[in-house]
DNA sequence: CCACGTTGTGTTTTT
DNA sequence: CACAACGTGG
């Protein structure tokens, strides 16, 4: 292996520094995908040392099955043995194989956010909890929290005041874990702590992966938590040859519970450490660099490093104004067309990022409009769809029958009708009896306690005793079309509704997935794929790890879901502030910091050419808001950006002057008759103000308006006259 | 006892 | 807007 053809100095450091502890400060376009590909190939070709011995850690399961590609296809290096996974789908695979240690079954089923939310709303109801006071998001949140620091139910009040919020999240917090339990279920941030456990209070399962962990690799290691750290710890703790790879500027997933001293204290964290940096930008020119490295240089506490690039190219990023977001998404298609025609480029090297995917719906409609493909990537995971989680629910209650949430889900999909009362009905039994709801349906006793819906119940049991004889002899692709087909879905979506017939594609397209999971797996393992197998697979894939990049169409995304990834033109769009810094994170300067590498990894995602877009006024759903520019767009210097319409970019800074109350960012504009949002008005007793939201309309509209010294006081219409 | 229509409520980012 | 909770008619 000729490794000073391929890889600079610094590159071949990495990866000929084989032995303790390793950290890689690697600048966003630095080439550290490379380096960990090279690296794991240097360790078995050169070094001898065997797959099964390596692990490395990826941040999406696309970039582990890439790293797998690029072993077999360059370097001929058969990586079936190797531990290549993110997070969760190793710590998913340690608990199924060690499951005599742990409380669940290995067939245990994964919730996602929807699964919990369900899950959490039956428990609010139970113990009779008040929504509006312990909103249900929050409480998951904070419950996430827990977890990704490793303090469960019983050590709750060791890290955590004591008072009726906490003592009541604690409650909830403790009963949570039981139904997962119950239900033999696990949600994501339980993989990764119940596997710490494990390796925490056995030391024989420990001792094991620690001695086959030889060497162990992590990418985007400035985006780990504590949960993460500490599994990492454990099974590097023998050898010490552990790589950690990341750059504390693109950290950004804090809300996450990734500890960005994850990567700032490595080198405390661990002793005789090794440090390189890859400085060398392959990526991008040296205009977009300049620009990155202006707004990022706001940012306190940083690893310092320099990004460099020998790339020139004339080509600064560019600032769009437009109207509203219909504009905004119109002229960026307009301006991908035209440059595709311009650069005989490819639609695929495009993309267009946003910081919520609720900007998408624009786009989707600019694109249909001019008829040019687009892709949108994240948003509703695939198998989050509402048609695919129902057949999910089947698959998983016939493979898990602890799995309650799935069999609630379909009792009564599509309708057979067993209604609330009969569902109650069933819960009681399973509860007055100790037994899960699966046993209940096919328990004889229970018929006695039904009315005419004994029937139904009946049939629903005679169908399951049937689907989970076939499940477990058919290929999963053979029986999936053999539950459609029993549930008649072409029948229940033939309808003339878009959304009925777009579910139904939806619907077809995962019969094919299943059919390609089949043959797939057939071929790796020469066994027949099971229910089983599939629902391994499918547990932890994400919108990311299905993209084809080489599709012709231009790819949609957040900023998020574009970390590691590069394109030749980068579009972001909706530089508000509100938007980016989003409004959620805009009175904390840690988290504005956080929004600002956000922009930065969009930035720094181009190998040609950035073009940035706001809009004057946004619609979001209901209303009518009338912007801001981002405050980040003040960062750049003047020089470094390329302003569409000069006078404009010059306004930034005299429109943002005018509004520096935080109020005026949600300033909510309709276009009533009679009131208008900014007009100035005056009341009898309170004296001069200006409208800041407009509800209704004329004498019966509810008006916010903002008195002398910022008092804000709701009036109706009737009592204000204009001025 | 269930289905369906109406009202109400909440909206970052993701494994 | 999208979805959950609630109330009424069949």
């Amino acid at each position: 292996m000729e490794l000073h053809d391929v890889l600079n100095s610094e590159q071949q450091k990495v990866v000929e520094h084989t032995e303790g502890p390793l950290l890689v400060l690697a600048g966003a376009g630095s080439g550290k995908t490379r380096c960990v590909i090279f690296r794991t190939a240097y360790l078995i070709k050169v070094k001898k040392i065997k797959p099964w011995n390596i692990l490395v850690v990826t941040f999406t399961n696309k970039a582990a099955n890439e790293l797998k590609d690029r072993l077999e296809r360059t370097f001929g290096i058969n990586s079936q043995n190797l531990w290549v996974g993110t997070f969760h789908s190793l710590c998913a695979r340690i608990l199924r194989s060690e499951n005599e240690k742990i409380p669940h079954d290995a067939n245990f089923t994964i919730y996602d956010q929807v699964d919990q939310l369900s899950v959490m709303r039956k428990i609010y109801k139970e113990i009779d909890i008040d929504k509006k006071k312990f909103n249900l998001k929050k409480v998951l949140a904070i419950i996430s929290k827990q977890k990704n620091s490793l303090i469960l139910p019983k050590d709750f009040f060791n890290f955590n005041e004591e008072n009726f919020y906490t003592e009541t999240v604690h409650k909830i917090y403790t009963r949570y874990q039981n139904v997962l339990l119950e239900n033999n279920a696990m949600d994501f941030d339980d993989l990764l702590m119940y596997t710490v456990i494990l390796l925490h209070e056995n030391d024989k399962i420990q001792r094991k992966y620690e001695e086959k962990f030889k060497y162990v690799m992590i990418d985007e290691y400035q985006d780990t938590n504590y949960a993460q750290f500490k599994l990492i710890n454990l099974v590097s703790s023998k050898h010490q040859n552990l790589c950690v790879v990341g750059d504390d500027d693109q950290a950004i997933y804090s809300w996450r519970g990734a500890d960005i001293k994850n990567i700032l204290n490595f080198e405390k964290d661990y002793s005789n450490v090794r440090t390189i940096k890859l400085e060398q930008n392959y990526r991008s020119p040296k205009t977009i660099l300049d620009a990155a490295n202006c707004l990022i240089k706001n940012n306190s506490s940083r690893h310092n490093k320099r990004l460099w690039t020998e790339i020139k190219l004339k080509n600064k990023p560019e600032l769009m104004k437009l109207d509203n977001e219909r504009s905004e998404a119109e002229e960026i298609v307009k301006k991908i067309s035209k440059l595709k025609q311009k650069e005989d480029a490819n639609y695929n090297e495009f993309v267009i990022l946003y910081r919520t995917n609720a900007q998408s719906r624009v786009f989707e409609n600019a694109f249909t409009r001019m008829r040019i493909k687009y892709q949108i990537i994240g948003g509703v995971n695939f198998y989050q769809r509402k048609e695919i989680k129902d057949i999910l629910a089947y698959l998983k209650i016939l493979n898990n029958h602890q799995d309650n949430e799935s069999l609630l889900r379909i009792i009564n999909f599509p309708r057979r009708g067993i209604g609330k009362v009969t569902i109650q009905k069933i819960i009681d039994f399973a509860s007055d009896n100790e037994m899960t709801l699966y046993q209940s349906v096919l328990n004889e006793d229970l018929l006695k306690y039904l009315g005419y819906t004994a029937q139904r119940i009946k049939e629903f049991k005679h169908k399951l005793q049937k689907w989970e004889k076939e499940s477990k002899k058919l290929a999963i692709s053979e029986f999936v079309e053999k539950l459609i087909s029993d549930l008649e879905l072409d029948e229940i979506y033939d309808t003339d509704d878009p959304q009925d017939i777009s579910r139904f594609e939806n619907i077809k397209e995962f019969v094919a997935a299943t059919e390609e999971f089949s043959e797939n797996f057939k071929l790796e393992t020469g066994e027949d794929p099971l229910l089983n197998n599939y629902l391994q697979n499918i547990s932890l894939q994400t919108d990311l790890d299905n993209y084809n990049e080489n599709e012709e169409s231009v790819k949609l995304m957040t900023m998020h879901n574009a970390k590691g990834l590069e394109f030749d033109y980068v579009f972001i769009a909706g530089l508000e502030d509100g938007l980016l810094p989003h409004s959620r994170s805009i009175d904390n300067e840690r988290q504005i910091e956080e929004e600002r590498r956000l922009l930065y990894v969009a930035i720094t995602r181009a190998k040609r050419k950035v073009f940035m877009s706001y809009a004057n006024m946004r619609r979001t759903f209901n209303t009518v808001i009338s912007t801001i520019p981002s405050r980040f767009l003040m960062e750049f210097d003047d020089d470094l950006i390329r302003k569409s319409d000069a006078s404009s970019f010059y306004n930034i800074r005299s429109s943002r002057k005018k509004s520096k109350k935080k109020t005026t960012l949600h300033i909510k504009s309709e276009s009533e008759k009679y009131f208008r949002i900014g007009q100035k008005i005056s009341h009898a007793k309170f004296g001069k103000g200006v409208i800041l939201s407009v509800n209704g309309k004329g004498k019966n509209a509810k008006l916010t308006i903002s008195f002398s010294k910022g008092k804000l006081k709701k009036i109706i219409g009737s009592f204000v006259k204009t001025l």
